[in-house]
DNA sequence: ATCAATATTAAGTAACTACATATTATGTCA
DNA sequence: TGACATAATATGTAGTTACTTAATATTGAT
């Protein structure tokens, strides 16, 4: 085998590797695509599509005409999967049940208008309910939903199906914000969540819109020890 | 304009409509691409990468032969940036400051070697420092270094440095876990942070390897009310 | 010298082609 | 019938060409 093609992927650790054993550093312009794809035998389309990697994962910067430079503050990124409630139970092996607590239409506190930015989001229903595992308390949420955006929400039986399942199904966003922090419990979280009052919680909130237009924010809490792990 | 070339995006989004517009349901088989093409009169290519977007982003799956299909247990795919903590502190317009707590070198600690799985790291350099912002604590780090990966790590002197940027400048990594998980403080950590025993801490675990031999691992306690935030 | 029109550059996108690879389906031989 | 080879199929990857777009540099007119 006298010179094997190289693939995409191998360009990219090629460009990778040279980065960050210092022979490029941060700030510095890479060559141009096609210059690189001369020395390294290869089309500049190969060359396209490694750079395009090392860019979406945060490692150089590209821009037309000004070419490609090494990013100079270097981020880590990573992606996190956050599957539904229900499969994420199944997934671990426990059985899962939900429980509906709460359901009324309702003008929305300043605190969830905010989540929704300039967009006004209009009446909304608010939903709680709790997600469990095995019967134990698993994830609370706590859910207001744009009645504007999804007016068919008020026809779901909220006890039957939850709210994540249905919209996750029959809701297409194209925008999502994710939001994680830590929260003490407070004394109504805490005897839901089956835990005691001042318990660390993980509290992850989503808000998402389709097209510009609001559709829903969760606060969701956590059971106390929940992680969240990034994928590989 | 009589039919403008759509670009892969424009497929994309169309595909990703009829995915959620309920025209094709979860557990769906899409045709193949080539078809889509015709369909949509553009070339294969497009669709291929129309595809991988939503390959890449949990919407659909794609198997050799078996075609593309809509996935049945659709996640929620968010990407995370972890700046270096000076630049986060720095981007808020604050003025960044590194304390360094304590340095020694040491047999790792059982949860330490957990992280890094069977690969056994040996000795490691275990650091911990506070990072501030506006004189303020903001993180507290609980560093552990392989000192066989890394032994330059032990001619840095650490009261100047921070074993973060040294780090990320210094030690590129191929494989990396993140860990996010809410904790209550304990008094040492509370006395640190400058806040009281019990409050509610975002903690962040990241620990890297290099083609499969540990770095570091680190676990870092932010300020309370730190929040990480999702990139659009 | 200033500002606007124009040219140049380097990445972005798309078409078409060809072949690779993984997987499934089919067919043949013992 | 069962094991194994073979064909068919759909995505994956790479090359080539051509054109688009955004940013910069140059030119030219005032």
């Amino acid at each position: 085998m006298p010179d094997t093609r190289r693939s995409w992927k191998e360009v990219r650790d090629r460009i990778h590797q040279k980065i960050l054993s210092g022979q490029v550093r941060p700030g510095d312009k890479l060559p141009r695509d096609a210059d690189i794809a001369a020395e390294m035998n290869c089309a500049r389309t190969t060359v396209q599509r490694a750079m395009q990697d090392l860019a979406d994962s945060g490692l150089v910067e590209r821009r037309r005409k000004g070419g490609t430079h090494v990013r100079r503050d270097p981020v880590t990124r990573a992606t996190l999967d956050i599957p539904i409630t229900r499969n994420e139970v199944e997934q671990k092996g426990n059985t899962y049940g939900y429980q509906l607590i709460g359901r009324e239409t309702l003008a929305p506190p300043h605190s969830v208008q905010a989540a929704f930015g300039q967009n006004l989001p209009g009446p909304m229903l608010h939903v709680q309910a709790l997600h469990l595992a095995d019967a134990r308390p698993y994830i609370l949420e706590d859910r207001w939903i744009c009645l504007q955006t999804a007016p068919e929400i008020l026809d779901v039986d909220l006890s039957e199906t939850s709210a994540n399942e249905w919209l996750v199904m029959n809701k297409p966003y194209d925008d999502l914000t994710l939001r994680f922090y830590a929260e003490k419990a407070d004394e109504k979280r805490a005897t839901l969540l089956g835990t005691d009052p001042g318990d660390a919680l993980l509290v992850i909130e989503r808000t998402t819109w389709i097209s510009g237009a609001p559709i829903t924010t969760v606060k969701s809490s956590t059971e106390p020890g929940y992680q969240l792990i990034s994928r590989s």
